[in-house]
DNA sequence: TATCATTTGTTCGTATGTATC
DNA sequence: CGATACATACGAACAAATGAT
């Protein structure tokens, strides 16, 4: 009786079940899926494959482990989260990004050079002196962790409050320029990664769950970069959401 | 022998050995990590602990493994490709997007009903009918792969050009919507999250590759929602950009 | 072309540790 | 404290992909 087919590995198939089993609804979000030993005698498999399954699904993130208790569908993942990333100015001239993040510890400020990626954003070389600050925010109503990091060019700082000041909220560091006669405009890149384990770990991301970056460069008089920000925060719980208005061509 | 140390489990402190060899320079990327029996050996643990390491490795994005050859080190992925999300238009009225990519396979246009989350981008009920059209697109310099996906509402259609042809390219639905009186306006809400399975082999993404998921809606007089598009494409390949303009507050 | 050594993939078994309730 | 559940670790065997002989 050679029983088993060849539509592929065996812990695969057994995914594809479990996984046809949530989609088709006898998992529903947030229930528990059968012990490791209940799915050992359901599928008649030993618990390495069980457990090969099981891990198959943690990857895709469509289910969550929790030691001890046992496994819980996750929810299929729409992003709770809008970050609205259009910028105001009021009539005062006062600038505002709607942001209602409160910080978790207090900001980090230091001196570090460009890397080849930092530096071709700002228009620089590699090594150029740089003002940092990086921020650890939380969102009060989610409760979703985000970094936020400022970096400064030295030579956008030189000859204005930023020098002394190179901490300022975004807010404020945008009221700065403007006052230095600065015209102001913004490009953005979005772009997503899996987390480092230390962004793992400050952002309390679960298993499966991708970063969503973004970069925004601050451009004055003849699009030239002033200020670098980046944005980092769960791919899962939040999305940008950008304005968009046709330009003209040449 | 009880003599082990309580920094973790064995196959972490093997990871975390092999991830400080990766960032030392020991292995570059692109470069082979020793085979699975040298790992046994260099750490003296079982065969098991050395493939959960490689697992969780695997799984950070930081190595990819090839069946019959070996493991080697990914090297840190910066988005070689640049998504420009700017829309433009000619004096003629002519719409532009940009856009360099080519299809794989002919659209496939089909009828659906929107659900919560396309209903919701609409401002529709659940339920509402809409035309769909999925395109499998490549991009020619490097290879990647995107999937696009038109739905155009019924009422949207209705007494356009879009009800015989629902399965024209962006830059022309634009141009049939000016056409009709509408005055275009765009919104785009850029998420990520693991690929779905059919999604994963469709864009041939490699492991612990996030999708980079853009929902663009055009909106003709009041803001009112016309059409959703969806763009996905690998989000450690690809990068979306924008540019920000400052709004008035009221 | 065919074969073989190397390397990773899959699957079983077994034992013990640790978290949760 | 005990029962249940997941985590870690060892051993062993065979399958499948790769590259060189």
């Amino acid at each position: 009786m050679g029983e088993i087919q060849r539509p592929g590995a065996l812990y695969k198939q057994v995914a594809a079940a479990i996984r046809e089993a949530i989609t088709s609804g006898e998992f529903t979000p947030g229930a528990p899926l059968p012990s490791e030993a209940q799915l050992i005698d359901r599928y008649g498999v030993s618990r390495p494959t069980v457990r090969n399954a099981i891990a198959a699904l943690r990857t895709e993130g469509l289910i969550e482990v929790i030691h001890g208790k046992g496994s819980f569908v996750r929810g299929l993942l729409t992003p709770s989260l809008t970050l609205d990333r259009t910028i105001t100015r009021d009539g005062t001239g006062a600038y505002g990004t709607g942001d209602e993040w409160k910080p978790v510890e207090s900001p980090h400020t230091y001196r570090t050079k460009t890397t080849a990626e930092t530096g071709a954003a700002l228009n620089l070389g590699e090594g150029e002196a740089l003002f940092g600050t990086d921020r650890l925010l939380t969102h009060p109503g989610t409760g979703t962790r985000a970094l936020h990091r400022t970096l400064i060019p030295f030579a956008t700082a030189e000859g204005t409050e930023l020098a002394a000041r190179p901490d300022a909220e975004p807010a404020e560091i945008y009221q700065i320029l403007a006052s230095a006669g600065h015209a102001l405009a913004w490009t953005e890149a979005t772009t997503a990664r899996m987390p480092l384990p230390d962004e793992r770990a400050a952002l309390e991301l679960p298993d499966a769950t991708p970063v969503l970056h973004l970069a925004r460069v601050t451009r004055g008089d003849d699009d030239r970069p002033l200020i670098l920000e980046e944005f980092r925060t769960s791919g899962d719980r939040a999305r940008a959401a950008y304005r968009i208005t046709a330009t003209a061509t040449a």
